[in-house]
Formats: structure tokens, C-alpha cells, sequence
DNA sequence: CACCGAAAATGACAGCTGTCACTTTATTGG
DNA sequence: CCAATAAAGTGACAGCTGTCATTTTCGGTG
């Protein structure tokens, strides 16, 4: 498992036609770990070990530990950035309906790539430089935008209030958790990331729960 | 910070007088440890000079570094298990009432040890002995618990169809979260874990956000 | 008072980690 | 064709980790 190219790389350059070390690979290997096992508990050998590299190539490429870290980060999260704005431009329709399709889609996503959620879980607990850089560069933003979003909503009578950063904490953390924390929902029985539209039904129930609530009123019609 | 007791230990037994050591607050200390940086980026090293302890007594004492992280949990959740209990005992009010209450008491206690829940985060991601020892003897029967009174009140009408396991990630994983990933949680200007009032404020809020959902009928009524 | 067990600390060891310095090979420019 | 540079691997090192083995001290009992 994980050995991305199984041959141990010959000593001096790589000759041209070769294939170059993938880095995008190491890069997804690196925030895999990151996620499993928190910054601390990860060893970079083991990355290295795990794409068939020289122990000490993340050194030489990215400089340190931490850069590996910011490194990996950045590319997931550019990358969820860039799909979900991709995802979302095209839809000029109510803004509710814009609001459910973001989240939707956020889960998701979430369920393509869970590995930056876990990181996010792994960081969040205590400050520092890591999540500072996760907040200003990609959360805060995203939180700002969709507290736009939540204001007009508001104004125009749609929304109860809502405070954004407990929605984020909710969609991000609460609802995405089943497709983050794989071990424990396979345990609970729910949809398996691997199962698309069993991942995008899940996504439309939970956010409809989210928008539409849990409790009906005490039955003006009998339960059919 | 986290030195329980300044002195190093003299080599041999203790004196009759003098304090033992206390086991309670090297569980508490290691609980911490476990959830800030993982099972396998913990130093069970670490955590021994933290309460002043001499390097290896958690491995006279507990067995090995499993044996602490199965103490350490056992106690934390007995501990929760029995606040619970103790706290929702006397209420026997409406079905919904009771449900409310207990989402809230989870909430609040939740910000009394936020620990726990980062040891949940930290070990749910992939299956293992140490997430089978949490769902099979803590997990997994509150769930059981809390889902017959969902079906109770589904068949009665007062609830839309909700899936009990979606409803333990939205509360514990989301609403929780404001309490546990502290770093993150500052940095939206979420309630502080050491302010009470206002964490029971919060978590008034976010359950009956979950409970009564956040869109509002397309304004029969202008908003006051 | 001498002895045995209990409760703790200390020593030792192999293995792993992050980082630095170096070596080896291949490409490229003159 | 040869020097310079680029792109990788190897070696070495101090520090830490989990565990096992040993040592020290104290309390209780004959």
C-alpha cells in the first residue's frame, strides 16, 4: 500500500526520457500522513519511504518538515477552492438555493479528498503558525464570502439568524465528520466514500436537515 | 504550565506521609497529550515529566503506552457517561424536552473536558483496537440510547425521519466543535471554553438551530 | 532487628527522526 | 570534449522514544 513507484531510484540524476520524481504524488502521500497522524506524530522518512524517494529528498525540494506541511496544504486546498468555485459560478438561481448547492457541494468534496478536513482537525485544536495559515489564506475568506451570503438571506426574512462561524463548524466539521472520520462511520454503517451517490444523497439530506430542522409541529395531521 | 507537583520524586519509596502519586492527574495530563497530538505523537516520556514522574512509571504502572491511552480513556468517559446520567435522570418531561436537554448537557460538558473529543477526532479516522474500544463500550450504546428515543418521537409525529448516526456526527463533531478545536475556534470569536454562561448560551442556540432548522417560510410576515 | 515485598527512580538499548554535509550521476553550454 | 550545474541518493549525528532490567528506599512482619 502506498508505494507509488516500486523500484528504489539509481544514485546520480535521473537520465531524461526517465520519469521525474511525481511530487504531486509525494504531495498527497505527505497530506495523507499529515492527516493520520498529525504533524508531530508523522515522519517525513516514512513519507519518502512511502513514494519510493531518497530519505532526505523532501529536505533538499521543499527545505524543511514544515515546508513539506505548507507545501501540501496549499496544493489541496487550492485545489478545493478551485472546484468548488468551478462548481458553483454557473448558478445565478435563488440564493437559498445557492447556499444548499455550496454545501452540498462542500460535503462533497470533502468526500473526494478527506485528508484536508483531517488536518484541519488535527491543527485546529491549539494556535499556531499551521493554523494561522490555514485560516487567513482559505477559511477566513471562504467564511466572509458565505457570510454575505447568510446576511442578505437574513435581511430578506429567509434565514433565522445564523452565526457563520457555527454553520462552518457544523457543515465543515458536524456534517462532513462521516466522510472524514472513515473508521468510525464505516462503524455507524454510513454511505462509504467510495459510493458516490450514496455520498450525494447523504450531502442533500444532511444539508436539507441543516435548512429545514429536525422538529415537525405537534401534529396538526396524523403520522401517515 | 503542567507541572503537577514541582519536586522530582527521591529514588525509593515514598515516605509514609508524603503523597503517592497522583494517577488521576497523570490521566488527565496523558488524555490531554493524546488529543493534542495522537496516539502515535504522544510521548508517554513526555507526559511522565509533566506531572514529575520518574520516565517510564506509566510502564510499571499501566503496562505500556496502549495501556495508559485505555486508562486514560475509560476514565474520562465513565466520568462524562456518569455527568450525563446524573444530569438527565431527574427530567421526566416532554420526549423533545428530554432530547433537547441532553444534546445541550452533551454540549456543555463537552467544553468542561474537550479532550475527549479530540481523542475521538484524532482516532476515528481509521478502524483499530483503540476506536473499537470507544464505539463498542461508550459510543455505540448512547447511540443506541438516543436512537430509540428518535424513533419514539418519529412515530409520533413530532420528528422528520433523522438518522441517528448523522445526528451524532452533526452534534458531537459539529456542535462540539466550537469547544474542542479551541485554536480555530478563537480565531472565529467563538465562545470561550472558560466562560460558562456563555457556552451554555451557544449551545441553547445550536440546538435549536439543529432542531428547528434555519430557513424560515418565504415571509408571510415582514421581519420586525 | 532482620528480612521481604512494594513503590518508586535510574540505567541501558536498539530503533527511529529531522537535519546537515557529501557523493554520485546525467545533462547542458561552450 | 570538458567543465559547470542539476537532480537525485548516502552517510553521519545528536536527540528522542518505548521498553526491559536493575537499583534504591521505605513499610510491615517474624
Amino acid at each position: 500500500m502506498g508505494g507509488v513507484s516500486g523500484e528504489r531510484r539509481p544514485r546520480g540524476r535521473p537520465p531524461a526520457g526517465s520519469r521525474p520524481v511525481d511530487d504531486g504524488a509525494l504531495l498527497a502521500v505527505a497530506l495523507e500522513a499529515f492527516g493520520d497522524d498529525g504533524f508531530e506524530g508523522t515522519s517525513v522518512r516514512d513519507v519518502c519511504r512511502r513514494v519510493a524517494v531518497s530519505h532526505n529528498y523532501v529536505h533538499q525540494r521543499f527545505g524543511s518538515k514544515e515546508d513539506l506541511w505548507f507545501a501540501a496544504v496549499d496544493r489541496a486546498f487550492s485545489e478545493l477552492a478551485a472546484d468548488l468555485a468551478a462548481a458553483l459560478d454557473p448558478d445565478p438561481g435563488d440564493d437559498v438555493e445557492r447556499l444548499r448547492a455550496v454545501l452540498v457541494r462542500f460535503i462533497e468534496l470533502s468526500a473526494a479528498s478527506p485528508a484536508l478536513l483531517r488536518v484541519m482537525n488535527a491543527e485546529a485544536t491549539r494556535p499556531g503558525p499551521r493554523l494561522d495559515h490555514m485560516y487567513d489564506r482559505f477559511i477566513g475568506p471562504a467564511a466572509t464570502v458565505i457570510g454575505t451570503v447568510l446576511r442578505r438571506l437574513e435581511r430578506a426574512g429567509r434565514l433565522g439568524t445564523v452565526d457563520p462561524a457555527t454553520l462552518h463548524f457544523l457543515v465543515a466539521h458536524g456534517a462532513g465528520a462521516p466522510l472524514s472520520l472513515t473508521g468510525l462511520a464505516a462503524k455507524f454503517g454510513m454511505p462509504a466514500r467510495s459510493d458516490p451517490p450514496a455520498v450525494s444523497r447523504y450531502a442533500h439530506d444532511v444539508v436539507e436537515l441543516l435548512l429545514g430542522g429536525m422538529v415537525r409541529a405537534p401534529s396538526r395531521e396524523e403520522p401517515s
